[in-house]
DNA sequence: TCTGGGGTCCTAGGACCC
DNA sequence: TCTGGGGTCCTAGGACCC
């Protein structure tokens, strides 16, 4: 058996935590640049506003229902998020965390209280402790959690726990779910089933496996066998090797000169190299794109991406931004508004595991290592680029915008909360 | 004026090998 | 009338998740 706790409406309950008078007041939070809604409280789900919206498209709605609105902060919710977990590990010995507001947990080790009266308990603390809501999902499969989740957080006469295994009629249950509502099943697939007529989770799971597979592919059959109840996601699916680290952001203006987008890179392949290092991880592969406003009609459109490869995996982020500059050379191209660029590191391997190469340059790589050590500890004592690479910049015209964030009340030492 | 960021997996098709 | 069989590797594109 596995539970799902979700925390409801994450980002706008963050921002609650510490504004209690916005409770029951619509809220909403924006995606860097302020550009679409990426949270809404219930009051904004009941008025329409669909998930990834474009505020501007909005304003008037907003402002007519007087929506508080925050620019993202996500010191703040990365703070919440550990919060959680660790309560939540404080109850259970088998957590897969799987998302910033989401936990897998395995039930088969929690003994001597119904799984019912447990998720009760854990989800009263977790209030109480972090004060954040959540919903508590529980069913043999993975799909079957996510889906009675889903179902508890909707309906309120549930009050936020729900168990599979004790709800009698698991048509009606299943009936309740829209098909596009899977863990799973996307948008497209949703589409191309309801042109089926199906509908709901029911119904899907009374589909053919065959003819999922024709459709859906593989990872459809696993939904529907998961829907029938059969396990097909074990609880600790997720490898812990990651395969890639991507560091991208759109400009809050528009990039046309090669100088700027230069430094944008650059600090892109340095923030992309930082999380290297927390990973104990090199990259042998640096990717690097750039693309112009898709959404811009009227202007001329370009993209396009390079990837340099290193003579060796490294860490190191001279020879990071050296061959991000020389990825971007290749493709830059004057004359265009370029709205976004990034910066994929790939070939990740464990720093201690890194292939030497005969082309080592003059300076070895244990010397690197310390270097970017003393780097990374003089920037986590001190604070974010306390030192940095003049190829990052100064000015950084086309940084983002975020104009309504809220303070980061937990991390950061001169914007916690005054008292009296 | 204004449309996020960070990931993973699967499949089809082409190039190439014997 | 007639054009093999079996395999690997790579990439692009499309789907999904939060």
């Amino acid at each position: 058996m596995f539970a799902l706790v979700d925390c409801n409406n994450f980002f706008v309950s963050c921002e609650r935590v510490f504004q209690p008078h916005l409770e029951q007041k619509p809220t909403i939070v924006l995606s860097n640049n302020d550009g679409c809604v990426i949270a809404r409280s219930n009051e904004v789900k009941k008025m329409g506003i669909p998930m990834g919206a474009p505020i501007h498209k909005y304003k008037h709605l907003l402002k007519q229902n007087n929506v508080k609105t925050f620019s993202c902060n996500f010191q703040l919710y990365g703070d919440f998020s550990n919060r959680v977990m660790s309560t939540i590990k404080a109850f259970a010995e088998d957590v897969q965390v799987y998302s910033i507001d989401e936990a897998f947990i395995n039930l088969d080790l929690i003994h001597n209280v119904s799984h019912y009266e447990y998720a009760v308990e854990l989800r009263n603390i977790i209030k109480q402790w972090v004060g954040i809501p959540t919903s508590i999902g529980m069913g043999p499969t993975k799909t079957l959690a996510k889906l009675t989740n889903e179902v508890a957080k909707k309906n309120e006469e549930f009050q936020g726990v729900l168990n599979y295994d004790d709800y009698s009629n698991k048509d009606e249950l299943l009936e309740r779910v829209e098909v596009g509502d899977i863990w799973g099943v996307g948008r497209r697939y949703a589409q191309f089933l309801n042109g089926w007529n199906i509908y709901n989770a029911r119904q899907f799971r009374d589909m053919s496996l065959k003819w999922v597979k024709q459709n859906m592919s593989i990872n459809g059959v696993r939904t529907v066998m998961e829907l029938r109840g059969t396990a097909c996601f074990p609880i600790h699916d997720a490898p812990d090797t990651r395969k890639s680290i991507l560091t991208s952001r759109s400009f809050g203006y528009s990039v046309t000169s090669a100088k700027d987008m230069r430094e944008a890179v650059a600090s892109y392949v340095c923030r992309a190299a930082e999380k290297l290092r927390e990973e104990k991880l090199a990259a042998q592969y640096v990717t690097v794109f750039i693309k112009t406003n898709k959404h811009r009609q009227n202007q001329q459109q370009y993209s396009n991406s390079y990837t340099i490869t290193l003579n060796q995996a490294s860490i190191y982020n001279p020879d990071l931004i050296d061959a991000a500059l020389k990825a971007l050379k290749k493709i830059f191209l004057d004359g265009y508004y370029y709205k976004k660029a990034g910066v994929l590191l790939t070939g990740l391997v464990p720093m201690n595991q890194v292939q030497l190469s005969f082309l080592n340059d003059t300076r070895n790589s244990d010397q690197k290592e310390k270097i970017m050590h003393v780097f990374d500890e003089i920037n986590n004592n001190y604070g974010k680029r306390t030192i940095r690479y003049a190829a990052t910049g100064t000015r950084k015209p086309w940084s983002m915008k975020q104009d309504m964030r809220s303070p980061r009340y937990t991390t950061k030492w001169s914007e916690l909360r005054r008292v009296g």
